[in-house]
DNA sequence: ATGCATGAGAC
DNA sequence: TCTCATGCATA
């Protein structure tokens, strides 16, 4: 009797695994629950879609940006998130599981910031990252071009392949490997990519198969 | 809003 | 090495 309307939650996918997406993943601690219950432990995708967008919607509204979010859950329980994640997760633009993690924490947020009588702000940060970030390298539009093919052949090239294909295209190894690990989590995100997810559609899983050259 | 990057943990 | 969560820097 339990039946999805075809949406996306749990996508049961019978021999390839799901590594996100699915909202059963515990570890069998001696409780003890029937199936699921409303607000919290996993929610579907579908109330995280709602909630994304209350969320947006309410926060607009209460006057603060993505980044004060992130500051504000930084000074209010210790998290604290950049505008990036922020903009992510009400776009939708996380995986599954990250999305559950963080919900409470906005949810917390939105109750505070809502019914804020009184907010006390004290910025305290922790900077401590003496490190030298390499600068972002810009892909051209033609290489991405290719690069997104080869991903559609193989998502998960081998070390030679990237090899010789960093070569062909003269980037960094490095880079090209990269761009691969990115690829693959936008795959994995609630919304992938080239799927604007107008009805019926979960993401769609990806070959985990690493024998997969064409040289 | 998004592209490329880092780092910690899993395998 | 890969995944996964996350963000600086940039368009």
């Amino acid at each position: 009797m339990l039946e999805h309307g075809g949406l996306s939650p749990p996508a049961p996918t019978p021999q390839s695994l799901h590594p996100v997406l699915r909202a059963e993943d515990h570890g069998d601690l001696g409780s003890h629950h029937c199936q699921d219950h409303s607000d919290e432990e996993t929610p579907t995708s579908d109330e995280l879609e709602q909630f994304a967008k209350q969320f947006k919607q309410r926060r607009i509204k209460l006057g603060f940006t993505q980044a004060d979010v992130g500051l504000a859950l930084g000074t209010l329980y210790g998290n604290v998130f950049s505008q990036t994640t922020i903009c992510r997760f009400e776009a939708l633009q996380l995986s599954f599981k990250n999305m559950c993690k963080l919900k409470p924490l906005l949810n917390k947020w939105l109750e505070e910031a809502d019914s804020s009588t009184g907010s006390p702000t004290s910025i305290d940060k922790i900077a401590a990252q003496g490190r030298k970030r390499k600068k972002r390298t810009s892909i051209e539009v033609s290489v991405k071009g290719v690069l997104e093919t080869h991903f559609l052949k193989c998502p998960k090239p081998a070390a030679q392949e990237i090899s010789s294909l960093a070569d062909s295209l003269q980037l960094e190894k490095e880079v090209v490997r990269v761009w691969f690990c990115n690829r693959r989590q936008k795959e994995k995100r609630m919304t992938p990519p080239g799927d604007p997810q107008p009805h019926e559609g979960f993401p769609h899983n990806v070959k985990a198969d690493p024998s997969c050259h064409d040289l």
